[in-house]
Order: C-alpha cells, then sequence, then structure tokens
DNA sequence: CCCTGATTCGC
DNA sequence: GCGAATCAGG
C-alpha cells in the first residue's frame, strides 16, 4: 500500500485530531501503526502527547544514558499549524477504502428486534438508534482526541494539557477524513475492529452513527462480557420454544 | 498484560 | 521513503 495523496491526508487530518496511530492505520487499511507513525514523523506531524516522556536535556541528563547519541534535532518549539479545527462538517464519510467486509459476528445477535415477538428477550438493545436530531450529542463514551470546544463569543477553549497556541487559524481543510464528525470520533467503525474489541454492533447498519460497542472483549469471544451475555443464552431444552428463533433482520437472506 | 508514541536501521 | 523491530512510559 502506497501513501498517497489522499492517504496521507487522512493521516494528517486523523493525527492531528487526536486519533491513535493504531486508529488512524486500521482506519487506512492496509498499514501498520508503525507505518502511520513513521509516515507521521517523517511528514514532521509530531507534537502529540506521548506516553514516551522526553527526557529533559537541562534537568537532569548527562551523558550516562549513551543512548542518547541524537544527533541534532532542530530544537523547534514553534508548533505546526495546529488543528483548531472547528468540527468539520460532517458529511457521514465513506470508509476511505472498501473495507473488508468480514466483521458480522457468528452467532449473530440481533440488532433490530424485528418485532417484540414473544416475551424472553427483552430488547436491550443500547441507546442510540433512535432520533437524535441533535447532531451534537454527548460523548457517553470515552472521548479520546482533543477536542476543543467552542466559548462564549466562538472563542476557541483549550484542553488543559493542551499547548497549542489559540491564535492558529484554522487551515481552510474541506477535505474529508475516516472520521469527519467530532461525534464519531470515539464510535468504533468497522474499519477500527480487531481482535480484542467488542464488535457487538449499535445502532443499525446504514445508519450515519451505525457503530460497534468497542470494548475490550471478554477473551476468547468476539465480545465483551456484557454483550456476550446477550449473545450467549441458555437454551430452553428442546421444543419449549414455540415462536420460531428470532433472526436477526428477517434471518438470512433468501436469494 | 494491555496500550501508547519514538527511534533505529535494513531494505 | 518505507516500516518492522525495538524501546520505553503509562
Amino acid at each position: 500500500m502506497s501513501w498517497t495523496d489522499e492517504r496521507i491526508e487522512t493521516l494528517k487530518t486523523m493525527w492531528e485530531a487526536g486519533q491513535t496511530a493504531s486508529q488512524i492505520a486500521e482506519a487506512l487499511g492496509g498499514v501498520s501503526r508503525n507505518a502511520v507513525i513513521g509516515k507521521a514523523h517523517r511528514l514532521e506531524l509530531q507534537a502529540r502527547p506521548s506516553p514516551v516522556k522526553p527526557n529533559d536535556p537541562d534537568a537532569k541528563n548527562a551523558e550516562a544514558k549513551a543512548v542518547e547519541a541524537r544527533p541534532a534535532e532542530s530544537p523547534v518549539v514553534d508548533t505546526p499549524p495546529a488543528v483548531a479545527a472547528e468540527p468539520v462538517a460532517a458529511a457521514p464519510a465513506p470508509a476511505p477504502e472498501p473495507a473488508p467486509v468480514a466483521a458480522a459476528p457468528e452467532p449473530a445477535p440481533r440488532t433490530a428486534p424485528v418485532a417484540a415477538d414473544a416475551d424472553e428477550d427483552a430488547d436491550e438493545d443500547e441507546d442510540e438508534d433512535d432520533d437524535a436530531v441533535e447532531p451534537a450529542a454527548a460523548p457517553v463514551r470515552a472521548p479520546q482526541p482533543i477536542l476543543r470546544s467552542i466559548g462564549p463569543g466562538g472563542f476557541l477553549r483549550q484542553a488543559p494539557g493542551e499547548q497549542q497556541p489559540p491564535s492558529t487559524p484554522a487551515p481552510p481543510r474541506r477535505l474529508v477524513p475516516a472520521k469527519p464528525s467530532p461525534e464519531m470520533a470515539d464510535k468504533t467503525s468497522l474499519l477500527e475492529l480487531n481482535d480484542r474489541i467488542c464488535k457487538w454492533p449499535l445502532g443499525h447498519p446504514g445508519e450515519p452513527d451505525f457503530h460497534f460497542c468497542g470494548d475490550k472483549v471478554n477473551p476468547g469471544f468476539p465480545y465483551c462480557v456484557a454483550h456476550c451475555g446477550h449473545a450467549y443464552q441458555a437454551q430452553l431444552p428442546r421444543r419449549d420454544r414455540r415462536p420460531t428463533p428470532p433472526l436477526p433482520f428477517g434471518g438470512p437472506r433468501a436469494r
């Protein structure tokens, strides 16, 4: 996979939006987390709270650590044209690339309670789906990206840890990355599924906010503990079940 | 363990 | 230029 302009743009945008390298890599597809990081650095996209502390050269270094034979790394303090991006226009971004459609879970949990026929399975769909005309939905899940909020008067607010000068004008970016809207930034998309996050779908495919649970899986299962509870339910003996099994989406597509 | 980003270095 | 391997902090 090569770094096309589009992919680079996506990388830049997501990187600056605070997405992790892993997220970016999965969203782009075909590249590893390392590749993303490497590319980001080559693009001089650094500037991001890294878990690994940059040792203070002044504080107490010395040469004890020979590892520190870093050539002249320009001590640039100047921050690159930072984000400051006002919430970019939505426009539900189609995945930048056809996703390997395989994420369909095996036990087939139903996302759409066809009709609450019968009793037992009280549908416990996680909220979502309904109405929500409001684009600025409250970030129910952990907001990862460093989002700036708009204060009174249209001032950009900075997160506590943020060091970007607020003066930075928003670059006229009209490009639409994989995750255009901030409210989608912390939702797990199809592209971000991996072996250790819960693949339980929330909402309905095709809807703008359709996403996946994204929690950590119950080891050995494709879902988190809570959703395993929904996916795997004890089956009553035999013929005790009059009503036909509730199939998702009206059952397997007949074709 | 898991995650993260940074750096190195062979290709 | 690229990215796997490696490192290192949380």
